[in-house]
DNA sequence: CTGAAAGCGCTTACAG
DNA sequence: CTGAAAGCGCTTACAG
């Protein structure tokens, strides 16, 4: 039924298989006659021409890879990816790509994925999710292959690289500046891995927020976790002897944990410590304990990194890229301070 | 650099295409010093070959779908998907397949898909992860196209389709012996929705437990729900009336909900009312509510489709594949019973 | 507007 | 064990 090929498909027609595949292409110089009947007949055959003879001939497979480095170890609890698998495939969907997905479970597998990856005549692109130091080896690797590749998440030397992250900097910087102008003044911060980008710019919008408004804080303001609820906790509990009464933490599931501590110490949220989380993904607690945090757009940046990609593919010589996306601050009650 | 075609390499290592792709392709019939000449000159150069030329030739092209059809809403919510995808893509690396991934937003997208899907010369073979009566038509859809196909998840009508599932039924008599050995009476249960296979089963295994030990039920222990928390907390506000001494949620969250309610109700969580769930996915609130429940292999269930629909790819003709996976009772306290 | 022909980069009988 | 040649199913100049 379906081993059809084109000729089966211009002699029923009566056509060439060059005709055909005009037809097909939706490419100009053919009668309206001809269109006509072609269609008819592939209508009536349901003829779908061979991906892999189109691919080998026009050296584009419309296949675009999403590579989840073994650093990504949150790939299985972290809500975050799903969100982002649906904006990149509604826009593969859109401009009619198709999705591989490579999930590096480990390092011995992630070596195994890079012929795959970089074999010619399989995908058209790549997006690497990154901002972990771990993958600078195979953001390397990737680049000496010449496939487009887009990282998703600022790599840490990012020289060379073309990558989309949303503005972490600034996002933190709103989130501190809105504990400021709650009246905040002994405000600090729980920060992610110092070893990726997202720990690390996330610290700095704080240190911007805080220097700007001449604020004190020091090395016992800062305490640097791992994104887990039970993180959040620990880091928490050594930051309690400051004494604040503003902390940023810069995820929503450490946000959390330290909102368990503070209540475990006695204390209230907002009236003791105001919190500020990050990330707003549909945790059922964020929304539980009315926490104000940062929304990063997940969904449209899956979708952007698609469309960031698909430009760097179509381009003949290389250009870097480099996107970053705004974020919103969503406020709730855990800095005491209602959205009016 | 990567411009190389097998000739390139022929030509350098001194030998022919085909001795070249032999070496490739690890066949015999080539001496050991051509082999090492020619494996030589691949690692020098970096070369590997193009995926689309050996797909047209070989009509293999090592790539298999996942299918996620437009019924499966809770994709973005629920970690039942990154597990399974993990139990994919690890069987993928294994057998040296590649994963592409079909997220059906809505059924227009889903439309759009099956071209995609059917086309010659890209995927060897597609899972489809099923079970909802609204995925009937695109299961037919891809069984008219001959593609070796999986259905994940029994579908409503399975008489021509392969299919894997765990053995839903089984576990659920589990759940409620479970509840009846712990000497309960009086049984109600949470299905999921009914127009699914998993609600169906589910309930099914209920009413055969029930059966076996005699005990009664009627209309008003049986609730439908959605497996949402909140489902679960409104389907227990249903059931109170009929004073059960226990109950059955058909996934963790309803369970979750539940235990919410009773609660809510002044009852105890063993005591008055006997709780088991279903899923043991990492749900942090499982945990901390020591919920008796059923653990579901889902990453093993990833993986052994992949095996199977690698099985079906490669029999000449079509085979009829049914698996059905063992599920286990995991005994926590919500039952009264611990573990010993 | 149309078709014959070359070619994309491999694999695989086939003959030696 | 080895190589020349055909062919997988398309697209794309090219000539008309």
């Amino acid at each position: 039924m379906s081993e059809l090929r084109l000729e089966d498909i211009a002699k029923r027609a009566g056509v060439s298989r060059s005709t055909v595949s005009r037809v097909i292409n939706n490419q100009p110089n053919v009668s309206e006659k001809a269109r006509q009947r072609v269609l008819e007949v592939i209508k009536l055959t349901g003829f779908s021409p061979n991906a892999a003879a189109r691919t080998l001939v026009s050296q584009r497979s419309n296949t675009i890879g999403l590579v989840l480095p073994h650093s990504v170890s949150t790939f299985f609890t972290d809500p975050y990816y799903p969100h982002l698998i649906k904006g990149i495939t509604q826009a593969c969907n859109q401009y009619d790509f198709t999705l591989a997905l490579f999930v590096a479970g480990s390092k011995e597998y992630q070596e195994k994925l890079l012929p795959r990856l970089s074999s010619k005549g399989f995908l058209d692109g790549v997006i690497l999710q990154s901002g972990h130091q771990a993958d600078q080896s195979i953001i390397l690797e990737l680049s000496k292959t010449n496939l487009p590749m887009l990282v998703a998440g600022r790599p840490l030397y990012d020289d060379e690289v073309c990558f989309i992250d949303i503005d972490n900097i600034a996002a933190s910087e709103k989130a501190v500046r809105h504990l400021i102008n709650c009246g905040r003044k002994k405000i600090v911060i729980i920060t992610g891995p110092l070893t990726s980008t997202v720990g690390l710019d996330r610290l700095s919008g704080y240190r911007n927020a805080m220097d700007s408004s001449s604020l004190k804080y020091n090395d016992n303001s800062i305490i640097e976790s791992d994104f887990t609820e039970q993180g959040g906790y620990n880091a928490m509990q050594k930051l309690i002897s400051s004494k604040p009464d503003a902390v940023f933490a810069a995820s929503d599931m450490m946000a959390i944990g330290a909102i368990r501590f503070i209540r475990d110490a006695g204390l209230n949220v907002p009236k003791d410590i105001a919190v500020v989380g990050f990330d707003d993904l549909p945790i059922p607690m964020v929304n539980e304990l009315q926490l104000t945090t940062i929304r990063q757009p997940v969904v449209q940046f899956g979708f952007k990194a698609v469309e960031t990609l698909i430009e760097l593919i179509e381009n003949d010589l290389p250009i870097i890229k480099r996107v970053l996306m705004d974020t919103e601050l969503i406020i709730r009650k855990s800095c005491g301070f209602e959205s009016g």
